[in-house]
DNA sequence: GAAGCTCATTAAACTATGTTAATAGTTGCC
DNA sequence: GGCAACTATTAACATAGTTTAATGAGCTTC
């Protein structure tokens, strides 16, 4: 097996157990891609046709507003997945972007080749299914961030879950995943290093 | 078949097409169950074993927090599906409540029962692959929102993503889906009324 | 090592929303 | 009819976050 593709086996082999001809076909679908830092790997407003699995490096997908204003909607780093799963389901145009953020080695496959396999085994229709279900889990979970939680709390809870992660971030990415401006983060690490905190 | 089983049918058929025995098998996991307004069909805390099909009514879902207050995470509505498919998915205990807010109508059902489908038929495994993505992209959208757009936005947004739905809450309700107090939202009706909006 | 760059901090004025409280309309109930 | 409970509005004040701008620290580049 090729040495770009020996992450992507063990994350598939975690979440189901594909026959070895099932896995032939499935890693027949994704092709190596390098990305340098700030290059994208889909626009909005583009049809996103392609998803990804991340051998090394960091992508960030952001929406832009019309007055030029990012928000962080999320992060991809190695051994994850990236792509904008819902715009395929919808078949509509990408209201985001994902743009690598460190140079980055990926796996492209075609959300439509992916799907076709649902048909031909199971075991593809479960991956499609927990993707689905992983995506969701990670969503609530950021909803209720947004309910409950003021923003000192988000940025509390975004360094627990996500070890290590914001040493590879700017301020100004941290904060735009956490809905906030810069100005706004800094004040918020000044009163957490106060002794109450 | 039984009325109360008319409607599951046609939104099932509408997203697949089980096979006749196949069906059977289904709807044989429903049962019927009443809730009057402000019942509870699953509290913050349990385990979440069942999910449910709005026959007619409202359900709200909402987090509450240590101090009383209570932000309404989503509704579901006659035709729809309820439940904590999250806290199924991770085993864990829901940490929102589900509660009726008109009498309802309800097919219950334990999503343990529904996903031994899976195994069963092809498009078991493919309603809950459906069901996954359709919650990801609805929390998804959520997600824009409260990156995105400020209170009175999202208050726009709601009259048009969700007719008639404004109509069946309180002010109360709405400006805690909205993650909001009632009275910031009596203030934005009240400025959305001037002539400018 | 000076110029230019990015990044983080800080301050001041502003805006949106929260908090508390008073008031008035509505509904249900006895 | 009148009381109690609930609902929405409004006002006054408090707080969290935004905006703009100034400053300094750390890089890179020549």
């Amino acid at each position: 097996m090729p040495a770009e593709f020996v992450a992507l086996r063990s994350v598939i082999d975690k979440l189901l157990s594909p026959p070895a001809d099932e896995w032939e076909k499935f890693a027949a679908l994704f092709t190596p891609r390098k990305l340098d830092s700030t290059d994208f790997f889909i626009r909005a407003g583009e049809k996103s046709a392609s998803m990804c699995f991340v051998n090394a490096g960091l992508l960030r997908f952001f929406y832009e507003t019309g007055d030029g204003k990012e928000f962080n909607k999320s992060f991809s780093k190695e051994n994850e997945f990236a792509g904008n799963y819902g715009a395929y389901l919808t078949a509509t145009e990408s209201r985001f972007n994902i743009q690598a953020l460190e140079d980055s080695h990926l796996l492209v496959a075609k959300f439509a080749d992916v799907a076709a396999l649902y048909e031909r085994h199971p075991c593809w229709e479960k991956f499609g299914r927990t993707m689905a279900e992983q995506l969701y889990i990670k969503k609530e979970h950021r909803e209720a961030e947004f309910l409950l939680d003021d923003a000192s709390t988000r940025y509390r809870n975004f360094r627990l879950r996500y070890p290590g992660l914001e040493g590879r971030l700017t301020q100004y990415h941290v904060a735009s995943y956490l809905g906030i401006t810069p100005v706004a983060l800094s004040r918020i690490r000044k009163n957490s290093n106060s002794p109450r905190h």
